[in-house]
DNA sequence: CTGAAAGCGCTAACAG
DNA sequence: CTGTTAGCGCTTTCAG
């Protein structure tokens, strides 16, 4: 049996649609007693209050959102959102398994809706992906993926007020909240750790052409180059696209110079074969005579077999910690902005059982 | 630089939030063209169109969702929800990623925000997952896990005229909107197959306590029994709830009885050594005295290697492209509801090369 | 082509 | 303890 709508007629075009009104209506009370109801403020009679939750409870009556948040800042959804196109920087499955289930522990189990902007640069070339907080969808967000240099959207969110975490950081704004990796010293540890080894000409495979953290493992790069005294080409860094078949490309380029005898993949990608690919193609051998430091998003694992050394990011473990503080922020128990910045560890290549290449979270058919 | 507000003065609590007046006072036109130029409408001038859409560029300003949900219906969000707590009846890793994906290809791709309701049960033990609906959060949704027999939600949804897809069937509701898979015929085939090698008292793991699959499962193996003249035991089924650790404790109950000769794992669980522990608990060895059929959602997978057949049904693929449905129903191109029901295919067991137990989405370290 | 007025459902502020 | 009024930012309707 399905009750009738309470008959404001009007129906926002909707059959089966309630508002405060039709409660208050059929409570005999002014919509202003359902809201305190609802809100759960004093002022209410015990009586009044049981009768108006019961119609509420009989009708399924739901607040509506939208007209909620015309007045105050209700905080009830968090969002998330990216900051380039997922074609152009995929997200891991893993990455993105790590974030779903801690947006899901720390904000969906208590009730929080978490909503996803997946592509803000369907509508808008430009990339507006702080729109959801704009429109009021959701007051706190998440950006996934990294922050282009001339990125303007990122310091509208940060002037904005609301609670957010980027997985990025950025030197236009370095107040930025965020929770990653210090990939400076990630890069930093890797070519000092080949200096080392004896090698004067590294090249370095990197991530995400065109976005701020291919500045950073520059930077790194540089530094540990400046401190040998010996001296750095910048034609042997290799900007790639995640995700990408450029891998094998790049490779190939940068061990087509005989004088570079040692190799930094920093792409993320863990994928050994394309490294190989690359290697064969150049008329070279990994761990014959060309050295490989290989980064990786899990503690202590191998990607190539062939790798000198590894160096651990523990990427996911930063957005876990960033998520948990963003809920507090949420909640306000903590101010911005969120500070996590977690370091990277190297070590020598402990076994030969490598881990499988990461997976796009769209790869599947 | 950031741009001041616009001045309105009243703003709602917040700095840097443009309303529609601040644009058309900029460009010295009404909020009513502002309002014309952002939905496309006809009626304004080139040079004013284009004037607007600088400064609406400039200011970076987006229209309030909240606001703009108050007039009409906006499709521009879809929701998924759940109709049990996710602590009872979790999502597999895998099922939740093929769903993901999906809603990604064909709503987040083009722009549709996509929000979750992980937990409606929260704030509400009964849990009104249909909320995001009536709030006017999401004008369509997709509704995971399975429904109770008294389930009164799923009637109010469909009611309510809005597209929406249920992962799950339901007998009081025949009309509801589904992309699942035939588990009634999926139990029958399972049943017959064993009573067809001469096993007359046979058991069968069930899932989802309490939930409706439960009874498709019992219909199936009814059905099975009737047609083969051969007398029930209505005794030798017992549900357990997925994910949990009851499958060995349910296995070595029913295996206990020495009478029954065969056992159909219908949980999903696709969990060999939980079978194999139960059947070992109650001093048995499966293939040796005891024959199984285990159900899975991978195609031609072999969940364990002692079983003299598998069951796959095709969830996955449902889910798929019951969304795919769902969209065109989002947009008008087809009327719902969605049925599509797979059917579910029996082999004899193919190999020996046991698939991985079924990871709860939230199972991650 | 453009604007004024009314009102969506709710809540803050102010009266009783 | 309860009600009245006004107004959030937008879109619909009707008038220019």
């Amino acid at each position: 049996m399905t009750i009738e709508n309470g008959g404001n007629g009007k129906g926002g075009g909707r059959q089966g649609h309630w508002t405060m009104q039709d409660i208050a209506d059929r409570a005999h009370v002014s919509p202003k007693t359902i809201s305190r109801v609802i809100n759960e403020e004093q002022g209410v009679s015990e009586s009044t209050r049981e009768r108006v939750l019961d119609i509420i409870k009989e009708v399924g009556y739901v607040p509506h959102t939208g007209a909620r948040s015309m007045r105050g800042n209700r905080r009830d959804c968090v969002g998330l959102t990216v900051s380039a196109p997922m074609s152009e920087v995929p997200l891991t499955e893993d990455l993105f398994l790590r974030v779903f289930s801690q947006l899901y522990r720390v904000f969906g189990k208590q009730g929080t809706f978490v909503c996803f902007d997946l592509n803000p640069f369907a509508s808008d070339p430009t990339g507006n992906y702080g729109r959801g907080l704009w429109e009021h969808r959701y007051s706190a967000c998440v950006i996934c993926g990294p922050l282009a240099e001339d990125d303007e959207v990122i310091h509208r969110v940060h002037e904005a007020g609301f609670p957010y975490l980027a997985l990025s950081r950025l030197d236009t704004l370095p107040e930025v909240s965020y929770a990653t990796v210090d990939y400076v010293e990630a890069a930093r540890l890797s070519t000092e750790f080949l200096i080392k080894r004896g090698h004067s000409r590294i090249g370095m495979i990197q991530g995400f052409k065109g976005f701020h953290p291919t500045v950073e493992r520059e930077r790194g790069y540089e530094a540990a180059y400046k401190a040998s005294g010996l001296e750095m080409d910048a034609g042997l860094l290799r900007p790639v696209n995640f995700g990408s078949e450029e891998i094998p490309d790049a490779v190939h380029a940068i061990l087509s110079d005989p004088t570079v005898t040692a190799i930094i993949d920093t792409s993320g990608a863990e994928d050994a074969e394309s490294l190989r690919e690359g290697a064969r193609r150049a008329g070279r051998t990994l761990s014959e005579d060309v050295e490989l430091v290989a980064w990786t998003y899990t503690q202590d694992a191998v990607v190539s077999a062939e790798a000198c050394a590894h160096v651990w990011l523990p990427v996911w473990e930063a957005a876990v910690q960033g998520i948990s503080e963003l809920h507090r922020w949420f909640h306000d128990e903590i101010e911005g902005p969120v500070t996590i910045l977690l370091s990277p560890r190297l070590y020598e290549t402990p076994g030969t059982e490598e881990i499988s290449k990461a997976r796009g979270l769209f790869d599947l058919t």
